[in-house]
Parts: structure tokens; C-alpha cells; sequence
DNA sequence: CTGAAAGCGCTTACAG
DNA sequence: CTGAAAGCGCTTACAG
């Protein structure tokens, strides 16, 4: 089975190679009726496909973006995903996902296999620890755009959550709620990663604001894998936090199997609100209340933002996109 | 800033193209000493990085492999990727995933789309309906394996569970607790999804093998957004099941939503199993009984098979590949 | 041990 | 309205 190629396409329509690639980019204007005709014959009687890389190879696109995420297993990141597939498919755009897993050292691998591979742009959610890398791709005048998380001084578009606005909003509702001690878990800090400093941040100023006492053994930041432990010493202080704000929906989550594995009510012993509105949040009993991230709309709009890099329409840009947390208030409080 | 190619390496290193070339694919066995150094500080320099495209062009592969999977919203075929893209990891292969959306017409343009891009192979989550499509894949012996479903008469190497087993562990251990009224419910069998039957198939031998009747209108197949009428007629029938085999995680939520509405008791009022281990299964009040897949051993060997096909090695292949489910008791039944 | 030349399958000025 | 020719950035026999 030889693959046929625009060769064997115009030999069999008698015209040039060129003529056929011409028709085939549409760029018939001035082309004879016949010719077309006889073009779109071979076509279909030697079921003709283009070879993609060989175009991609001369036009220098290859119609492909590269998408890194920091680490798959948060429920954001396989939305946003998602929405970044959606409006890349709507362009004609292919997409690679690729998940760092939050290991700096694979992220660079991914990064410089992807542009091996002469990938358009790149969506990145960073890691953080590869500034050379983010650097030079700056330098290059390279299409990137930052997701979920931005990186100190490096001024690449970031699409982000109003992660303060995420943490206050939670914040203010347990204090409406009639809470005083209120704790946070987060899942490790030790990369600086934004989003969970920020929370932490919002967390601490509407702690403030609501005249409630920030206690700094009330914060907690920790491995999923370490969370049981964590929680444990949390809720075993002198006086321990009546409610928690879990930072993402991993340490949701643990908190969940906790709180099942002690015997405790929710919220009558423990009051919960989670960032990033999980699937089940709806139908848990009892259900869940959470902080959701717009994940459509942030996917979309990183999407859009590179594929405005990468067609070079030089809009203006801000340095971040900031988008509005949303309170789902249900029965955890 | 231009990109820099092998020429300029090879201007810079004072060797020929060739040589760069033999360098950079580790053909250096009579390489001088002297030679190898001077060309691995020219690419120093330059900052050299190979272009993947043109490579992939005169070797006729792209070191990247296709997934269209029929519906990314099943938990199922999150997990069964992301073991797909890790042993493609691992194999330095690259993965390009596209979601169907149980639609034949999207399916069939992502295989044109992406046999266009030139993938070295594709693994398909057959919707079915492109049976001439396979064929033609078939006949030009180019490199695929289906997953989770196979097509009637189609001799695609597929990788499944064994559903039957599936359905009959879930029976089995309802009538073990003593239950008499079993019901089933799945998403739509209209285009014949292969585990679908199975699983209904699975579900009657296993009554009859229990001596319990077969209700056919104990037995429900519709979209997830019509499901909730439908469980309302079911449990509305004049002798209603006080169990129910959810096909799928997607059933196995709408059943919850539903339960959830009502106020209903589980396992009092209904009991219930789920085909597939969804995530929040384990800390659900109650714990959700589940029928687990291997989903990562079955997406490394889809995988695995891909690749063997692709490498040539014409290891003998069985025309499918099925695993074994595994009964998770918990407190739903 | 290394280089010149052809070629992978396209596209694109340019000429006519 | 259509074709000949050069070129995208590599690899690979083959010659020496």
C-alpha cells in the first residue's frame, strides 16, 4: 500500500504538481472548471490525503499547540483542558497535553520536545522553577501564554483566578455563618506556586477584615499524601479550628475521607468549604460548598489569547487576566 | 531571531551536514574524537535544536500516536489516557487526544485529521459507525487498536474488560445480601456500544443463574439528561426494583441526583452498585459498592499493543484482550 | 572516518 | 490560467 502523493494526484489529472497544491489551498480564483474537475477526480480515485508534515515543514505551522500542565489530577486543570481543546478545535488546531507533574525537570523536558516538535505556542501552567526556559522562549518572541499560575517578574500573559476573592469569599461566609476559628490546608508551598499564596493571603486579610483572629498553626500546607497526618495535629491542637477551607479539591477530598474515617458531622463538628467546585459536590451528603472556578472561561480565553500570539495580531495584552471565583453556597456551613 | 538548522552547525563546526547528522542520531562509532567536539560546542553555541518535522518527514514517523476516545466524560477514559500517555512517555512517544463526543462524524474527521498529521498509529474508542473508515485502516495494515469497545466482524486487536463478569459480580452480590428486584440502568444503546450489551447480557445470566426473574422494564437505557425521568418512571412501576446496576459512573450519578432529590435511604430504600471505582466512591455517605476496571493496565497494554504494531514486531495477537473486574464491597448494598 | 548529492512531500514566487 | 524550479530542514546510501 504506497501512499500516494501530489505527484501521483497530477500525473493522473495531467496537470502540475503545483496546479494541484494550488486547488488544494483553495486558491482557485483564476482556475479552469476543467482542470478543477479533473483535479478533484484523482483526487477521490486514488483517495488522496496531504501529507501534513511536508506542509508543515514549508510553512513553518504546524497547526499544533502544546498544553503543560503543572499536575493533571486537579479537577481545573481537566476542565480547562477541555475548554482549551474546544476553541482549539474550533480553529483547527491540534493540541498536546502534556503533565509536568509538577517536577520542574519534566516540564523542561516537555517544553523543549514540544518546540522540537515546532509546536505554534505553548500553554503552560508553570511550575515555576524553570525562568531561563520561560526566559528565552520571552526572548524568542515565542507564542506562550501562562495558565492558573503567573511567575514572579516574568512578564508572560497569565490567565488566573482572583485567588484572594477565592479565599475572602469562603472566608466571609463561615464568619456570616457564626465562625470564629477558621483554618486553612493547602497542598504543599514549597515551589511558591501563586494561586496557593494568594489564597492564603485572602484568606489572612479576611480573616482580618471580619475581625477574626489569624492563627499561623491554623495553616496548614502538606503533600495530599501527608493530609491525614496534617489534619490530625490540626484537629488535635488546644483549640482547634471549627471550620476549614480546603485551598483545591485534593485536599477537599482528604478532608472528606478524614471527617468519614473520625466519625464527624458535617458541619456540626467540622464546617468545609472547598475551592474548585468537584463533581460530586452537588449530590454529597451533605453537600459541599465550594468556591468554582470559571474553568470554561479561563480555558477559552488562554486559548484565544495564543492563537492571537500566534496569528501575530498584535492586540493589546494585559500582563494577567483576572476572572471572579464564584460561591456555591450549600449545606457544609 | 532565525532559527538555526543543521547548516549552520555544520558551517560553524567546519563538517559537512552528514556529519552533524550522524552526531546528532548517535552513529558515532568511527567518529574522531576531535570532530564530536567540535560539533557539540557548535550546538552549544548556536543554541542548535533539531527540527522534529523535517526529521519526521524523511523517516515517515512523527514519534506521536492519535486518541479518539467516544466520550471524554466518562472517569473511565480519563484514567485509561492518562495510561496511555505514560507509556507512550516512556516510549518517547507523543499523544494527540481527541473526544469524539459519541459522534461518527467527529470521529471520522479526527481520523482523517490525524492520519493527515501523520501519527504513527491511532487508538480508537470505536463509536462504531465508521466501518468503512476501520476497513480502510484495516486494509492499508496501518497500526490500530481499539479500547474499552470493539466492532462486530471488525479484526482490530481490541483491548476490553470482560463486562459480562462485570455485570455478574454486581448480581451476584445483590442476591447474596438477598435482593430479588434487580434493575439496570445504562446510557443509550443505540449505536450497539459493545460493553452496553455485555453488561445487559451479563446482568440476565447472572438473575437467571440466581433464579431471579428478568424484568424487561427493569431494564433502562437512555442519555444521562433524560435519566432522571426515566429512574422516576422506573421506581414508579407497580412492583419496582429495591436495587440497581448503574452501567456506568455517569449512571451511577444520576442515580445518586436522584436518590439525593427524593430523600431516599441508601441502601434501604434502593441499593446500589456502579460499574466503574469513581473517585469519590470510598468517602461517599454511604460508600459506594463498585465494580472497579483495570484502567491502567488496560490502557498500558492498548498501548503497548499500539506500539508493538507500529515497531513491527508481529508478535501474534490476540483479537482482544480482556481483564478482569474486580467487586469493591462497600456499604450501598 | 567524512562529504556530495538526492530525496522526503509539499508550497510559492515567478515567468509566460 | 498553469508549470518549472527552488527550497523547507533533515537523513541516508554511497563513494572515497
Amino acid at each position: 500500500m504506497k501512499k500516494v502523493t501530489i505527484a501521483d494526484v497530477a500525473k493522473q489529472a495531467e496537470v502540475s504538481k503545483s496546479t494541484v497544491s494550488q486547488y488544494l489551498n483553495k486558491r482557485y480564483d483564476y482556475m479552469g472548471e476543467q482542470t478543477k474537475k479533473r483535479i478533484q477526480n484523482a483526487i477521490e480515485q486514488l483517495g488522496y490525503q496531504p501529507n501534513f508534515v511536508a506542509r508543515s515543514l514549508k510553512q513553518k505551522s504546524t497547526k499544533t499547540i502544546g498544553v503543560i500542565v503543572a499536575n493533571i489530577l486537579h479537577n481545573f486543570t481537566t476542565e480547562v483542558t477541555r475548554a482549551i481543546e474546544d476553541a482549539c478545535h474550533g480553529a483547527d488546531f491540534h493540541t498536546i497535553i502534556c503533565n509536568a507533574d509538577d517536577d520542574p525537570v519534566k516540564e523542561k523536558h516537555y517544553i523543549e520536545m514540544l518546540r522540537a516538535k515546532q509546536v505554534d505556542g505553548l500553554i503552560i501552567f508553570p511550575t515555576g522553577n524553570n525562568r531561563d526556559l520561560y526566559q528565552q522562549m520571552l526572548d524568542a518572541s515565542y507564542p506562550v501564554v501562562f495558565l492558573d499560575r503567573n511567575v514572579e517578574e516574568m512578564p508572560v500573559t497569565a490567565v488566573m483566578l482572583d485567588n484572594q476573592r477565592a479565599a475572602e469569599l469562603a472566608v466571609d461566609h463561615f464568619a456570616e455563618k457564626g465562625y470564629k476559628r477558621v483554618g486553612m490546608v493547602t497542598t504543599s508551598i514549597f515551589n511558591h506556586v501563586s494561586p496557593r499564596l494568594e489564597r492564603i493571603e485572602g484568606y489572612k486579610k479576611a480573616l482580618n477584615r471580619n475581625g477574626l483572629t489569624v492563627h499561623e498553626d491554623y495553616i496548614i500546607s502538606a503533600e495530599p499524601d501527608h493530609l491525614q497526618e496534617s489534619l490530625e495535629d490540626l484537629l488535635h491542637l488546644d483549640n482547634p479550628p471549627e471550620a476549614i477551607l480546603a485551598g483545591n479539591d485534593l485536599v477537599l477530598i482528604e478532608i472528606l475521607k478524614y471527617v468519614k474515617h473520625k466519625g464527624l458531622k458535617v458541619p456540626e463538628d467540622l464546617a468545609v468549604i472547598g475551592i474548585d467546585d468537584v463533581s460530586f459536590a452537588s449530590f454529597y451528603t451533605p453537600s459541599i460548598t465550594t468556591v468554582a472556578q470559571p474553568t470554561f472561561k479561563m480555558g477559552k480565553m488562554g486559548a484565544e489569547l495564543l492563537l492571537d500570539k500566534i496569528e501575530k495580531k498584535d492586540k493589546k495584552m494585559n500582563p494577567s487576566y483576572r476572572f471572579e471565583p464564584k460561591l456555591m453556597v450549600r449545606d457544609s456551613v
